[in-house]
DNA sequence: TACTAAATTTAGCTTTGTCTAATTAAATTA
DNA sequence: TAATTTAATTAGACAAAGCTAAATTTAGTA
């Protein structure tokens, strides 16, 4: 536990997600493929893995594939769930899915705890408290 | 002309729109006070301000107040707009006004053309479009 | 098995954006 | 007006995050 509650910088955020993400999509992160779907070159792989490792979030055995640690696992699966839900929130509101992708993925690093509860309860809710106004508006317009 | 079209890092942008609010608010924007409205020390300032020169949007007479050019107020007020317009949102949203400020200003730098519109049209219209359904439910049950 | 190709790593450079310490200029005040 | 304090600038260190080029390791194939 000696590099519990770390703040990781938004590209280690980066690339821990992709991590994540390949190894529930292929069972196996490889630098190429981290690479190429971050758009970054294979280098900047090694040298953010280097940190990753150094902050305990995950391992690797020399020239193989990128695991996660227990606390890694965790961290990355924050990141990918801020930004599922950043995504449908923007999908909801009426962006594009491609440029709804493209938005969460910055906004998932940045995005106060309370902004985040927010937008949780908007999704839940299903924009009630929102919208109240309006509907009563609504309401008291037909109920005449 | 010769700058036109220059992408800013989100760096330059808030050195940008500091500019620009202190002026506004104070009628001259010093860099001590930059600096403390940003929390960096004053030579950070001094070479973000090297840079808006050279990229054409500030001027600044040696050991004065930075001004903004014309190019330099518009793409400022492109900034501001943008903040203001995010932090209504996320305070429409029942984000608290602290936190909205604080991720707005995060928020101003990143997103795409399309959410940002899609942001204006939200908070234009009081979200029918988002609610259309529910709307639509509440009509149907009155009008029976 | 030996060779080639592909993947990973290492070394080292560049840019950006911060900082501290020291210098210079301007403004205040004694 | 001279001295002091405040503001601004310059010089240079440092970390983060990217890159290219070169070295190394692994894997695939003749």
């Amino acid at each position: 536990m000696e590099h519990e509650h770390v703040k990781l910088s938004q590209s280690l955020e980066d690339y821990l997600e992709m991590v994540h993400m390949l190894r529930l999509a292929n069972g196996i992160a490889r630098v190429k493929d981290i690479a190429a779907a971050l758009s970054v070159k294979m280098p900047s792989v090694a040298k953010a893995i280097l940190e990753l490792k150094k902050l305990g979030l995950v391992t690797q055995e020399p020239y193989s594939g990128v695991e996660l640690t227990e606390e890694g696992r965790k961290a990355a699966a924050d990141v990918l769930n801020r930004h599922i839900l950043l995504k449908g929130f923007l999908i909801r509101l009426g962006v594009s899915e491609a440029i709804a992708d493209k938005d969460a993925c910055c906004m998932e690093h940045i995005l106060s705890a309370e902004t985040l509860s927010v937008i949780e309860d908007f999704m839940k809710k299903g924009n009630e408290g929102v919208v109240a106004k309006k509907v009563n508006a609504l309401k008291a317009k037909k109920g005449k």
